[in-house]
DNA sequence: TGGGATATATCCACAGTGGGTATAATTAGA
DNA sequence: TCTAATTATACCCACTGTGGATATATCCCA
């Protein structure tokens, strides 16, 4: 496994898609209504976009597809479930650390108020 | 002249050359210079993004080239001399306040720590 | 039983980027 | 004075990430 900043900058579906799963696993349809909701609509993650970024994700050992699965009458078989790995923790924590240099770029620059 | 928040989210190279040029005209040499210098090394603009970026950001209004030079004796008649705009200023405001949501969403998913 | 929502997957076109190359003027040094 | 390095702008090619469209299939409800 690679050194984790060397992943950065992260594409930004896949940063969003990290923080969807990063407290439960869910499937991909889940992470597209996920994602709308955090962001208050201003990202809608198209389903190219979501499926090409979870398949590279898995190679990249960010996420994992796991087996478990939610009592049958909750369930639908058509899902497929991802779960966040160690490394993609790392990975997330890097670009977080990143971002927040970025914005106090921004507010040197006087672009964004003095506190977040 | 459109709408600050229709250019979001902005070209990572276009926030970077923004901020470049938020404080005082640089030429473009000196933007690349500025930026790798602000990031601490960590972003080097290639001189492809720079000219390309410079180019679309006059047409879209962000940038203006300016015809004021200084001294002679500290002047180069090869270098172009660029400033932002009000409108550019508008859209990095605008910008700066969607990384400053992105950060939060971070914070929100234990990536990033309680305060910046 | 029909229709809309749910769910995954693939294809195409396009924008932004890095790296390389070209060209030229200016400056520094031998 | 000739040469080499630095500064500066510009263009080209290949790659990646993205949205949008399309395809296929299932689920749920009226």
């Amino acid at each position: 496994m690679e050194n984790p900043e060397s992943f950065l900058p992260l594409p930004p579906a896949t940063f969003h898609i990290l923080m969807a799963v990063a407290d439960e696993d869910r499937h991909g349809y889940a992470i597209i209504q996920e994602v709308e909701q955090r962001t208050g609509g201003e990202l809608r993650l198209s389903a190219g976009t979501l499926y090409r970024s979870i398949q590279r994700m898995l190679e990249q050992g960010l996420l994992v597809e796991t087996q478990e699965r939610p009592a049958p009458e909750f369930d639908d078989e058509r899902r497929r479930y991802y779960r966040i790995t160690g490394f993609g923790q790392q990975v997330a924590r890097a670009e977080a650390r990143r971002l927040t240099q970025l914005v106090k770029l921004a507010r040197a620059s006087g672009f964004a108020p003095g506190r977040v």
